[in-house]
DNA sequence: CCACTGTGGGTGACGTGTCAACCAATGGGG
DNA sequence: CCCCATTGGTTGACACGTCACCCACAGTGG
């Protein structure tokens, strides 16, 4: 669906493409499919029965991980691997809905740092065991033992492929 | 990193929730930041190397594969899985765009098609070589032939769980 | 002490996605 | 034939992401 030579074109530009054949085809939109439809999900879920959303959780995952409930913006940008201004929009909506707060940071003048408040962090105890579940079901109980072993060792060589990659890659 | 339980609680409610185990921790957060940067990449790559968003590009792919570069919304949806909502949200700013052009369904008074315009078409045709050459690079390459068939079996298992899921599914 | 570069972080504008509500045409049943 | 639920599709308000730009402070070199 995303990858095939509908157009009959010989690309004036350097080399013919090497276009997908059907089983790379097959892989590629059912891949993409699950990937969405799974987020879809999860997203929908934590929505519909908390008041975070999936992003909110991820956040306040990060700050219930860490003594003191307390880190840094740079670092909670590395964590979540999150573009700094994503992060800060997002982390401004959550302050005004009340589930974190800021600090100024004393060891470095433009520094900042993020704390949970206790309304976060009920929201993420209220959140988690359903969500934790539905990851579960969607993802975990499909598959058998090896099958998970077979995909970590996927994702990591595909991870692996994009990190040393000379692309696109700015200021975070 | 985004399900384990930092947070000591024995919820009130129901059963203890079943936790991830490292290695399933370890997988889970893997996949996710693959997910991610995946796409991160993709997307950020036909941005920057066409005049076309991603998913410009896979509204534009479905009206290259059917003949007379025409299609009712409808149809284009459900081809996309996404929302109604979403892709008259999408067609309305490829519309002003120039990628695409509507016309008036005769069989079905409330219906409506979309159709290709010569500019689309040019627009896809410049950016799939390059979007095809970077999912070889990103996706395909690093993966060994058998892994792609066990990814093949690992989507469609998980796909396949989340069709008879008698989830949140509100008209699409 | 002063420039100068780099870094931590925020801002505004704009494109995109979602939810809920809406509207018009359709296609049955009575 | 008319009523009415359904279907195809749009709209508006709002949450979210991204890009480009900005600013304050830090840490050098001279």
């Amino acid at each position: 669906m995303t990858t095939s030579p509908h157009t009959q074109t010989s690309p004036a530009d350097g080399a013919e493409p090497r276009w997908l054949n059907p089983e790379e085809q097959h892989l590629w939109r059912t891949f993409l499919r699950m990937r969405q439809e799974l987020d879809a999900q999860l997203a929908r879920q934590i929505q519909a029965e908390s008041d975070i959303s999936l992003a909110d959780f991820s956040v306040l995952v990060v700050l219930t991980d860490v003594p003191e409930g307390r880190v840094r913006v740079l670092e909670l940008a590395r964590g979540l691997q999150w573009e700094k201004s994503r992060l800060s929009h997002h982390l401004a909506r959550m302050v005004k809905r009340g589930l974190i707060d800021r600090a100024e940071c004393s060891e470095d003048g433009r520094g900042s740092f993020v704390l949970i408040t206790d309304a976060g962090r009920r929201s993420i105890e209220a959140a988690a065991p359903r969500h934790v579940e539905l990851v579960r079901t969607l993802f975990f109980d499909p598959l058998t033992s090896e099958q998970v072993t077979q995909l970590t060792a996927i994702s990591e060589r595909i991870l692996g492929a994009m990190q040393g990659c000379p692309s696109l890659d700015p200021e975070n």
